[in-house]
DNA sequence: AGTATCGATAACCTCTGGTTATGGATGTGG
DNA sequence: CCACATCCATAACCAGAGGTTATCGATACT
């Protein structure tokens, strides 16, 4: 019998959580629906996946046997997507670099460059990726590489080569109360709130929010933002502030948003991530190499 | 992105016979709906698979790239569905086991007996598959294990434990002009139309309308049939003859079909077949075992 | 006991995915 | 050289899958 790979991304869902209630809300689909395709799955393999209780739905032997190979599967077929998406872009000669807001900064020119130079008949694509989920068009090939902020989730699944790294620095209202001073130290930001990325996105937004700094401090969450325009938006509108790459200064340049120095957070590295099967010989390895070449030593 | 494996198994099809209408009429679906499954799967991948041209559909680069991952993906999805129904099957002790119409025979009983002797709670459900797609119950994990005759589709993705071999014979209506001798060479049937099973089966179909004592020579088929029941009637009605194990003398016995010796045609061989991750310590690990105790040893 | 929570169900609507019938382009045989 | 067969694309249509909101019944917690 076959299946879509949505129902095995719903299912791994639930048995995670536990919940189709909560599971639901993750896949931003409503609950009927899911307890639908919960119902369907268990149709399509002839077994009940999950015993439900008023506790919540808990998986019974059969279901953890398919939570067991579902991985298997889905990984499977990312990486046939990988595989088309590299075939498709090698035929056009098109490289797909996708970055993550504020990633991309002077370093990219320098390595696209050097790129054009190993390869110059090849026209390199750059898309931006949102906060919410970056690691997605990463992990179906819609890009073959991107420019991260460390740590990002599931960074240990994919080929990590460090290119700079720089302090962080604090940006916040031009009207804000702490605008005023040069420079400030992180523990008086501890009680203001921030303006922080997706809480899916675990340890980057935590790294974002000082998480480390606080010493189990709980932050205060003043608004939630995916892409830059809404981020610098809601600092300027006073909703937060929050931590930035001293390049933001430069590249997120406005008249209502200040950028200043921050003593006492580490300080942000940006890095290149492929997917860890390494290209034989294709473009990426080229651009590999031309960031390499172009790394910082520090980093 | 998501898929259905349906699209998979689909895509697969039409490159194997780089036709769209005779991949769809194997399917068994319209060659529109092909057309929109393909269209589909290019949407979902972002690029060509096919070029496609009036002789028929040639893959792309990027079709090449999948046409070598999908069945890793079908693959890993097979193995998951059959590890849910193993695990369902170990919950409720109950063991699926299928055999090929006409390969039960007196060995059946002496294996589920001693299988009975090792696991006394366990119950064993047989399930015949028709002829058209023998494999199919094996390949999702509908069955654990099955009764073949050999050869069939796709052999070698198995393990196979002969357990007996015995002459064939030739099956006629019982009013055939030929029925009136006691036996009969191979070669006095060669202009006979044979009953037969589905083409899609190859070399199972071959080797039961004699194909290797032929040289060459084209069988003529009378018709074309799934399940025994059907069989024993098309010969009944004079369709065709058959080739046929000579337990099938006792075992389908109808007054209107007679069998007949036949030299010249190799021996069949009954074997039991379990898919290849072989069972570590499951039922079917027992059932194995118990059908090693009763293999004849020529077999 | 009252309430919040969780999964199941019902009613409804849209869009997917199938069907048949037909069209346009390209080789092929008389 | 024309008639025809073949192959894929398209159109029109229809059933059902798969989503939504609203509601229910049962359980656990306060």
């Amino acid at each position: 019998m076959d299946v879509d790979t949505r129902l095995l991304r719903s299912f791994k869902a639930v048995a995670e959580d536990g919940s189709l209630t909560r599971a639901a809300e993750r896949l931003f689909i409503s609950q009927p629906a899911l307890t639908k395709q919960i119902r369907q799955l268990e149709r399509c393999v002839g077994a009940r996946l999950f015993d439900r209780s008023k506790a919540g739905m808990a998986l019974t032997g059969a279901g953890r046997a398919l939570a067991g190979t579902a991985t298997a599967v889905i990984e499977a077929w990312d990486a046939a997507e990988r595989a088309v998406r590299a075939a498709e872009a090698e035929a056009s000669k098109v490289l797909r670099i996708g970055f993550l807001a504020s990633a991309a900064n002077e370093k990219t020119q320098a390595i696209l460059a050097a790129f054009r130079e190993r390869r110059p008949d090849w026209r390199v694509e750059l898309r931006q990726a949102g906060w919410g989920d970056p690691t997605a068009a990463l992990a179906s090939g819609e890009v073959e590489a991107a420019f991260m902020r460390l740590p990002f989730p599931d960074q240990d699944d994919y080929r990590l080569l460090p290119l700079l790294t720089e302090p962080r620095c604090v940006a916040m209202a031009a009207g804000h109360r702490l605008a005023a001073r040069e420079s400030l130290r992180f523990e008086d930001l501890l009680d203001e709130p921030f303006v922080a990325a997706p809480a899916p996105t675990g340890a980057f937004r935590d790294h974002w929010v000082g998480a480390a700094a606080r010493e189990g401090r709980e932050v205060r969450i003043g608004a939630v933002t995916e892409h830059p325009d809404d981020w610098l938006s809601a600092i300027a509108n006073g909703d937060g502030i929050a931590l930035a790459p001293q390049s933001a200064a430069r590249y997120y340049a406005r008249p209502d948003v200040v950028y200043r120095e921050v003593s006492g957070v580490a300080p942000s590295t940006v890095a290149l991530a492929w997917p860890k099967p390494p290209p034989r010989d294709g473009a990426l390895a080229d651009f590999i190499a031309a960031a390499v070449e172009c790394a910082d030593d520090s980093a």
